[in-house]
DNA sequence: AGCACGCCGACT
DNA sequence: GTCGGCGTGCTC
C-alpha cells in the first residue's frame, strides 16, 4: 500500500524526507506496509515489553569478557583488590551504555546500599556517581569480574521507588540508558562527587570599549564575544554566554588575559526570585464551566486520578482552575506540580502561584546548580508542596502528589532536545498514574495528540468556551500580500495594516506587530547567478542584522561582514529580501514617526530586566507599538492593545515539517488571543500569501475542533501522529560520505528487520537542515502504527544496528517532534 | 561518553 | 632515537 500523499482542501504536503525543502508533492515511499504480526515474544531483549523492575540485562555483556586477545590479558592484569562481598548491587551510571553494571558490596555497606540511593563506584580508571537500582545476593556476571562499590553517598534514598520505575520506562520508552534518564531527575550537584561548583562569571572591563574596535579584524571571536558582553552591560555567567555565542571559553581567556574583561568564580548566586507580586484577584464566584471542570478534577483526585484535558479559549479562566485543583490538593494533604512552558515561567506567573500557595518552589533553567538543589532538597523534605517550573519540573521529588498542571501542552519545549528526549506530557501522564493521581492539560489550542486522547476516551475532556470577563471575540482580517502593491513599505505593511497602524495610534491604543523571524532581511541574493549567501557551517541562509551591520546564521550563531559582491560570481549589488523583526522596527518609525515603537526579540532582550522593563513600559502605556517575535506571543495581558499584526503568517508554514500546519494554527491562534482583551474591541490584520491554507482560514475564525478534525484526519491517512508513531534516526559526521553511506546500510538492515511489521520506512534522505555546524546529517523515518509491537521493534532494532556504529553519531529520537 | 592503549610522522 | 597524532575498544 502506498500512502497517498496529496492532501485534501490545502496545499500539498512535502513528506518530511523529501529533499527539496518545498511544498512540492513529491515523496520517496521507500518503505513497505504490511500485515500486522502476531506479537512476537521473542523479542524481548534489550528493551522489551514492560517485565516487572528485574534490573538486570544480562544475556549480552558476558561476550565481551572473553574478547580479550591473550597477549593483552596477560599485559594487563588489572590489580583488583579482594573484597568478600555480601551481597551486589546493580548501578545505573549516568552515560549512554545501556545496561547497568554489578558491583560487590563489602558487609559494612549491605545495609546502605538501597535502591534509590547514591554510590561512588571505580569505573575503568576513574571513579563514578551511579544510582542503585537493584540488589542481588549473587553475581549475575562472573563474580572475578566485579568491583567493590567505593562509598555509599545517600542515608536516605534520593530516588523513591515510584521515580525508580518512572525513570527505566524513560529509558525503555526514549532509548536511552537507565542512567541517562536518571541523570534527567538528579540536580547536577547530586551527580558529582565534589557538589557544588563554582561558576564562572564574565563582565567587560572599563578598557573594553576602548579596544572593540581593534579586535575586528584579527580576532573576529574575542571581538564577538566582548561586543555582546558591551552590549549586555553587566556581569553574566561565562558558560551561558560561550554556549549562545558557540564559543570555547579561549576567546574569553586571551580577553582576560589583557585585561578587557574580569572573570571570577562565585560560589553561590543569590536568588533571583524578585517577584513582582501582581495579586490575581481570585474570584469568589466561578464560571459554570469553570465549576464543572473543577468538580471533575476535585473528584479525580479524591478517586483514582486520572488524565483530563482541559480546552478553554484565551481569557476563559483556565489558571484559575488549575489553582483550585493545587488547592484541593493541598486541602487533601497532597502536593502538586505545575508545569509551564519555559518561556512562560516569568515572575508574573509564579506570583499567581505564590500569592495563593505562599511558598512555592520553583524550578528552571536560567537558576544556578545550587539554587535548583536547594529547592529539590525543600521539595523533597516536604517543606514545600508545590512546584512550578518548566519540562524537567516533572521529576521534583514531591511526596504523595495529587496534581499535575500542564499549562500550553501543546507547547513544543515540553519535548526535551537531547538525552534523553523525553516528552513531559507523557512523563506527567505516566507519573500521575503511577501516583494515582491527576494530570491536567490545559490550552486553547490542544495538541493532536491530546485532542485524539481525548476523543478515544484516554482523556476526559472540559470546556471552558467563553471569555469570562466577557471581552469579545477579535475581528480577524485575512490579507492576501499577493495583491498589495510591492513598493518599500509594501513588503512590509499591507494597505489595511498601514491604516490600522495609523488609527490605532490616532486613538491613543496600543499595536502589537508580530513576525517569527529574527534580524532584518533573511536573505541576501545575486541577482547575477541568482545564489542566496548561506553560512559555510550550515547551508543556510544568512541573515542580515542592520545595527551590527553583519550577516548572521541563525542556526550556529558564525557571523560575518556583508560582502560587497556575490561570494560565488563576485557580481556586485547583492539584494536584500525578505522581511525580519528588525526591518518591521524600521518601517514603523518610518509610517509612524511619532509612535513610541519597542522591538522584542533575542537581539534585544539579552537579559530578563531587559523583558521584565520593556513589558513594564508596555503596560503602562509608554509604548504605543511593540515588535517582536514569538517572545511575545505568550500570555501577555494589555487591555490598551487593541491592533495585533501578523506581518506573515507563512514563515512556518511551508517547512517539511508534518507538524507546520498545527504549529501555524496554534501561533496565529495565540497571537490573535493578545487583541481586546477587555471593553475595548479587538482587531487582527493576518498577512499571508496563503489566505485560503487551512490553519489560516481556522484560526481566522477561531475555529480549532474544524481546524484539528480537518488535519487529524489528513494524518490518519498518512499514518502520522497521532494516528501512528514517528521514529528518527539520524546521522551525523563531518564526513558526508560516511554519513550517506551509513545510513543507506543502516536503512536496508532495518527494513529487513522490519519485514512483516506494520510499519513504514521513509528515507533514508538528507536532513531538513542537511549541514549544520559543519556537520552532515542524514535520516530515516519510521512510521509505526500506534498500537502493536511495531514501534518497540523497530526501537529495538534501531538500537542494536547503532550500538557498532562509533565513528559518527546516531540520534534516535522516539515521538520527534519536529523533522529540522 | 571518557579514557586508555596502540601504531605511524616531525623534533630535542 | 622520542613525543604525540587520534583510530578502536572497554568500562562491572
Amino acid at each position: 500500500m502506498v500512502e497517498p500523499v496529496q492532501a485534501v482542501g490545502r496545499a500539498v504536503f512535502c513528506e518530511p524526507n523529501c529533499a527539496c525543502h518545498e511544498p512540492c508533492g513529491r515523496t520517496r515511499e521507500l518503505g513497505v506496509v504490511t500485515e500486522p504480526k502476531q506479537p512476537a515474544e521473542s523479542q524481548g531483549g534489550l528493551f522489551g515489553d514492560i517485565d516487572p523492575p528485574a534490573p538486570a540485562k544480562p544475556a549480552r555483556k558476558q561476550a565481551a569478557a572473553k574478547q580479550a586477545p591473550g597477549k593483552k590479558a596477560a599485559a594487563k592484569p588489572a590489580p583488583r583488590p579482594k573484597v568478600e562481598a555480601a551481597g551486589y548491587v546493580h548501578v545505573a551510571l549516568d552515560r549512554p551504555l545501556r545496561t547497568e553494571f554489578t558491583y560487590a558490596v563489602p558487609a559494612e555497606l549491605l545495609e546502605a546500599c538501597r535502591p534509590g540511593v547514591r554510590v561512588a563506584v571505580p569505573f575503568g580508571a576513574r571513579r563514578e556517581v551511579g544510582v542503585v537500582v537493584g540488589t542481588a545476593a549473587e553475581s549475575e556476571i562472573d563474580p572475578a569480574k566485579t568491583r567493590a562499590v567505593a562509598q555509599v553517598l545517600d542515608a536516605e534514598p534520593v530516588v523513591d521507588a515510584k521515580l525508580l520505575e518512572l525513570t527505566r520506562w524513560i529509558a525503555t520508552e526514549y532509548a536511552c540508558s537507565w542512567g541517562q534518564a536518571l541523570g534527567a531527575i538528579l540536580p547536577a550537584p547530586l551527580k558529582r562527587e565534589r557538589g557544588v561548583r563554582k561558576t564562572l562569571r564574565i563582565a567587560a572591563t572599563e578598557a573594553a570599549a576602548a579596544a572593540l574596535e581593534g579586535l575586528e579584524e584579527k580576532q573576529p571571536k574575542q571581538h564577538r564575544l566582548l561586543r555582546t558582553l558591551l552590549e549586555i552591560d553587566g556581569e553574566v555567567e561565562l558558560r551561558d554566554l560561550v554556549r549562545k555565542l558557540d564559543l570555547s571559553d579561549a576567546p574569553a581567556r586571551t580577553l582576560q588575559k589583557h585585561g578587557l574583561v574580569t572573570i571570577r568564580a562565585v560560589a553561590y548566586e543569590g536568588v533571583d526570585e524578585s517577584v513582582t507580586d501582581r495579586k490575581r484577584r481570585a474570584p469568589d464566584q466561578l464560571s459554570d464551566p469553570q465549576a464543572f471542570a473543577l468538580a471533575a478534577i476535585t473528584g479525580a483526585l479524591r478517586g483514582e486520578g486520572g488524565g483530563f484535558l482541559l480546552h478553554g479559549v484565551t481569557g476563559s479562566g483556565k489558571t484559575e482552575v488549575y489553582l483550585r485543583a493545587i488547592s484541593a490538593a493541598l486541602e487533601a494533604g497532597r502536593g502538586a506540580i505545575a508545569l509551564v512552558p519555559e518561556i512562560a515561567l516569568t515572575p508574573q506567573t509564579v506570583g499567581w502561584f505564590r500569592s495563593r500557595f505562599g511558598d512555592v518552589a520553583v524550578l528552571h533553567s536560567r537558576m544556578t546548580d545550587s539554587q535548583r538543589l536547594a529547592g529539590w532538597r525543600r521539595v523533597q523534605s516536604g517543606e514545600v508542596r508545590v512546584v512550578v517550573g518548566a519540562r524537567s519540573a516533572i521529576f521534583a521529588p514531591v511526596r504523595d502528589l495529587g496534581v499535575i498542571v500542564l499549562d500550553e501542552e501543546h507547547e513544543p519545549s515540553f519535548k526535551q532536545g537531547n538525552v534523553p528526549r523525553y516528552h513531559a506530557r507523557e512523563v506527567a501522564l505516566r507519573r500521575a498514574a503511577a501516583e494515582k493521581a491527576v494530570c491536567v492539560l490545559g490550552s486553547a489550542t490542544p495538541s493532536l495528540e491530546s485532542y485524539e486522547g481525548a476523543r478515544s476516551g484516554a482523556l476526559k475532556i472540559l470546556r471552558l468556551p467563553e471569555r469570562v470577563g466577557g471581552g469579545r471575540q477579535p475581528e480577524f482580517k485575512i490579507v492576501d500580500m499577493r495583491t498589495e502593491p510591492a513598493d518599500r513599505l509594501g513588503a512590509v505593511f499591507s494597505k489595511t495594516l498601514r491604516e490600522q497602524l495609523v488609527r490605532t495610534l490616532e486613538r491613543k491604543e496600543q499595536s502589537i506587530l508580530f513576525l517569527n523571524r529574527r534580524g532584518h532581511s533573511p536573505v541576501l541574493w545575486c541577482h547575477a547567478c541568482r545564489a542566496v549567501v548561506r553560512c559555510e557551517h550550515c547551508d543556510s541562509p544568512m541573515t542580515f542584522h542592520r545595527r551590527i551591520q553583519r550577516l548572521l546564521c541563525h542556526l550556529c550563531a558564525t557571523e560575518q561582514r556583508v560582502p560587497k559582491a556575490c561570494p560565488g560570481c563576485t557580481a556586485p549589488g547583492l539584494r536584500m529580501l525578505g522581511v525580519g523583526a528588525e526591518r518591521v522596527e524600521a518601517a514603523v518609525r518610518e509610517l509612524l514617526p511619532s509612535a513610541r515603537v519597542r522591538r522584542m526579540d533575542s537581539d534585544t532582550m539579552h537579559r530578563r530586566e531587559d523583558y521584565e522593563r520593556t513589558l513594564t513600559a508596555f503596560g503602562a502605556g509608554e509604548v504605543d507599538c511593540l515588535v517582536g517575535t514569538q517572545m511575545i506571543a505568550k500570555g501577555l495581558d494589555f487591555p490598551r492593545v487593541t491592533l495585533v499584526g501578523i506581518i506573515s503568517a507563512d514563515t512556518g508554514l511551508h517547512l517539511p515539517d508534518f507538524r507546520a500546519s498545527e504549529r501555524t494554527f496554534q501561533l496565529l491562534s495565540q497571537v490573535a488571543g493578545r487583541a481586546g482583551r477587555a471593553e475595548l474591541a479587538g482587531r487582527i490584520v493576518v498577512q499571508t500569501e496563503s489566505p485560503e491554507h487551512p490553519a489560516i482560514r481556522f484560526a481566522a475564525v477561531n475555529d480549532f475542533a474544524g481546524f484539528a478534525d480537518a488535519e487529524s484526519a489528513l494524518r490518519r491517512e498518512l499514518g502520522y501522529p497521532p494516528h501512528g508513531r514517528l521514529l528518527r534516526i539520524i546521522f551525523e559526521s563531518e564526513d558526508e560520505d560516511l554519513v550517506a553511506s551509513t545510513c543507506d546500510s543502516f536503512s536496508s538492515a532495518l527494513r529487513e528487520r522490519l519485514v512483516g511489521v506494520s510499519a513504514v520506512l521513509l528515507g533514508p534522505a538528507p536532513a531538513p537542515l542537511a549541514l549544520l555546524r559543519n556537520r552532515h546529517r542524514h535520516h530515516i523515518l519510521i512510521k509505526a502504527a500506534a498500537e502493536g509491537p511495531a514501534l518497540d521493534l523497530a526501537r529495538t532494532a534501531a538500537l542494536e544496528l547503532a550500538e557498532p556504529l562509533t565513528k559518527l553519531r546516531v540520534l534516535i529520537d522516539v515521538d520527534p517532534s519536529a523533522m529540522l
